[in-house]
DNA sequence: TGAAAACTTGACCAACCGGTCAAAAGTCAG
DNA sequence: CTGACTTTTGACCGGTTGGTCAAGTTTTCA
């Protein structure tokens, strides 16, 4: 009748160094794996390998598929979303949503894998995260979407829904690279040529800046 | 020693009759299928289920599970690119825009499995479809991106790159369809209302426009 | 009407995949 | 050094799934 044998593979007690290196090297990989093939699409078999683990150790980890589905969108949920914190009620308007916008493509160039991971997540009726969405998430927009109508009373932007500018923030900013395959398609070699993140931002934020000023 | 019993689950000879409604009934039940759980989340039973039909005669028409979903792509691909196609370059360039956004919107609300399926596509590297991309669709956007080049070198349009306004229009009008789980979540039951469509065309046609008439 | 061709299906198979287990190897505190 | 605890792994298992097959049923058309 073991008594406290069970080995920690849940909260409580705080992690040894060697769970805290391989947590990390699992998360990193897994992010790779299911942002390239969906939650479906991936297999604990890639995960690991990308590891340089062995599937039975990784499960050591984490003890279900799902798990370490959920741990990689939590960890990469809270990143994603704060450039949209840091919207500033009091500074200027047009010169918030610039710096917004610009935040935004960055993150897409930079780390394309997690907004890929949330598309694909959204796009299949986000199971693991839809109750995040109707909470936190919502509360966060309903009140950046609050201070955007706030300026907009007070004259200082367009009159424009302010939900539907967030919307199309976050599509355009992701939209390159969600569907980078399809811009390279188009594009072709240019898409590498330095300067085509600038470009690219350049032709958002114009044509969404100038939408939203006041005429 | 059989000379000619090769069923013709291949091209060739003209389908019979009941090949017509089959063929149409699985591609349908494919297309619902496929949009909603991907490629690879998707499985023959589910679809031979959906089409009510025993599995082996799905495979009778289809071969395999990759000749559906080819298939499924291809007829929907063509549909989806039409209003692009109707660009016209006599028109009046804003006009002509507001007539592509709004139909763009009109089919993503009316067929958002269409515009989920290739999102899913796309986000997983278009394996399918890259050629396609790659050629057709690339010729079909350079062609329209010159007419928006042309527009914009009368001073008719404010300068903007075409590309990447293509790019943002294509985003900001399947993003009602492919991220509805999201917009659901943060606007709630307002999404069902009669007039939402219409009020989200609102928003993305007068915030575009808006970045595109000259001033 | 009859038989060839087209269509349909239950039973089955092999590969894949998520997850288990027991035992070996490594780590670390006292 | 040693023994308890943590980490690692090869072998294995059962359920799922893409796809086959041979035999039966229906349609077509001369």
């Amino acid at each position: 009748m073991d008594v406290t044998v069970n080995t920690r593979k849940d909260a409580g007690d705080k992690p040894t160094r060697i769970q805290e290196i391989n947590r990390r090297i699992i998360l990193e990989a897994a992010l790779d794996v299911f942002s390239a093939y969906g939650f479906r699409g991936s297999t604990i078999d890639q995960i690991a390998e990308k590891s340089g683990m062995s599937k039975p150790n990784l499960l050591y980890y984490f003890k279900r598929k799902q798990d370490i589905y959920v741990a990689v969108l939590e960890e990469t949920l809270e990143e994603w979303l704060q450039p949209l914190h840091d919207l500033d009620p009091q500074g200027d308007p047009v010169e918030e949503l610039r710096r917004y916008i610009t935040y935004k493509i960055d993150m897409s160039a930079k780390r394309p894998e997690a907004s890929r991971l949330f598309a694909n997540e959204i796009l299949h009726g986000a199971p693991a995260i839809k109750s995040f969405l109707a909470t936190s998430l919502k509360v966060l927009v309903d009140e950046k979407a609050a201070v955007i109508r706030q300026w907009v009373s007070e004259g200082r932007l367009a009159p424009i829904d302010p939900y539907h500018l967030i919307f199309m923030i976050w599509a355009t900013t992701q939209h390159y690279a969600d569907f980078d395959v399809q811009v390279r398609a188009i594009l072709g070699a240019q898409v590498d040529r330095a300067g085509f993140a600038e470009q690219s931002a350049q032709a958002v934020l114009s044509l969404i800046l100038n939408g939203v000023k006041v005429r």
